[in-house]
DNA sequence: GTAAATTTCAAACATGCGTTTTATTCCTGG
DNA sequence: CCAGGAATAAAACGCATGTTTGAAATTTAC
């Protein structure tokens, strides 16, 4: 049967329109009406706006950062590595959330980038006490792909990355509308994730102190 | 005489909290109180809340923009130039923002960061409109730098260093905190605009497709 | 010096938000 | 079948926002 049960109704709207709007932007108002739920029901099953955006990130979190944390584990273990098998580890775990969903992983990285924006750093905060292990081995990995940076440099350069990522699929839409339009270039999230990785590790990898 | 005329006390309260807060978050009732003027006096100076908006981003914009251009322009006119330079067109420019304000830069920059961040790319809207001309000359720069670059490759480098820029100033003040409590390591905006440098020059001139 | 225009001010307005309440409907277990 | 708990529904609550109003104060101009 293709009822879905109201909780499933409400994060399947939920974080289309958060990805869209942001989530202050995106009101429970709007939320129910597009789930075709009542009004109250996000509060009766999720308690409060704040709790229904955890439950939201973690669905796509939950998935994402176990498999990233192992494929840069194993990657640790390799005797010599750069940077480009560093975020390439990144590609299959963010690929695989099209098992959530067909469009999985441009919103999840969409979400990432609003969650990091939004909210005075919520997110920061949310993922560095629920996944800093997984920080912890991204950064283990950039030192050992790149051992002439300094501490200092690896962090600056860490959050560059993170910045840069961030951004770029926070408004992916727009951009790639624009691409389809002056170079009729058709592109999708792992072609976007792809164009990435060099800039990213050319950027990370870059001489310091010019 | 150190009274300031109103108009003049809600752009500087206004440019700080919005810097800070988000366009957003930064109520007109928390503005006009850290100003010290009446709640009504922004719409009576300067109309509704989205023309402030404007008018602080365009105290910053009609002075940092012009330079920029004219900084490109300069090194376009050279026989050869490298990535490097045409980050380094914006240094001065960005600096001389200390004229307005001793913490013009930084406020600038994070308000650049806000605004394409908030209002649905409504800065990005603005800056291609009013000063679309510098953004040409940018990647004009970009690919006489990096010539073996196709123009899709430059349009979506572009996009990238924005985004990086944009997203590391709007959270600069977290990132220096925790610096700062990190690695003793106490840096002001041009240092971090010099540590910028290297990884976007880096990441813009890398070789695509890996 | 006074009339007119500009600016300030307190108050209210309209709107949209997240949340709570209360009643009703639905489903389920005995 | 029917009692009782879970889920839905409509309405209202409390609050914060940007904006408008109309009177008071201040400045400007003759």
């Amino acid at each position: 049967m293709s009822k879905k049960d109201t909780k499933q109704k409400i994060l399947d709207a939920a974080e289309v329109l958060f990805a869209e709007q942001g989530f202050n932007d995106a009101s429970l108002r709007i939320i129910t009406s597009t789930a075709d739920v009542n009004l109250a029901s996000v509060n009766y099953h999720f308690g409060s706006k704040k709790d229904l955006i955890k439950a939201v990130m973690d669905r796509y979190l939950s998935i994402f950062m176990p498999n990233v944390d192992e494929a840069l584990q194993r990657l640790l273990k390799e005797p010599d590595i750069n940077l480009h098998q560093v975020f390439e580890c990144f590609v299959a775990p963010l690929m695989a959330l099209t098992r959530i969903k067909r469009r999985g992983p441009e919103i999840f990285i969409q979400l990432l980038g609003r969650g990091y924006i939004d909210n005075q750093g919520f997110l920061r905060w949310f993922i560095v006490n629920h996944y800093g292990q997984v920080l912890e081995h991204f950064t283990q990995a950039i030192r050992k792909g790149a051992p002439e940076l300094s501490p200092s440099d690896v962090f600056w350069r860490v959050h560059f990355t993170l910045g840069t990522v961030v951004f770029t699929m926070a408004s992916s839409d727009a951009l790639r509308d624009i691409a389809q339009a002056d170079f009729n270039e058709e592109i999708d999230v792992e072609g976007l994730v792809r164009k990435l990785i060099p800039y990213l590790a050319s950027g990370v990898g870059a001489r310091p102190h010019y």
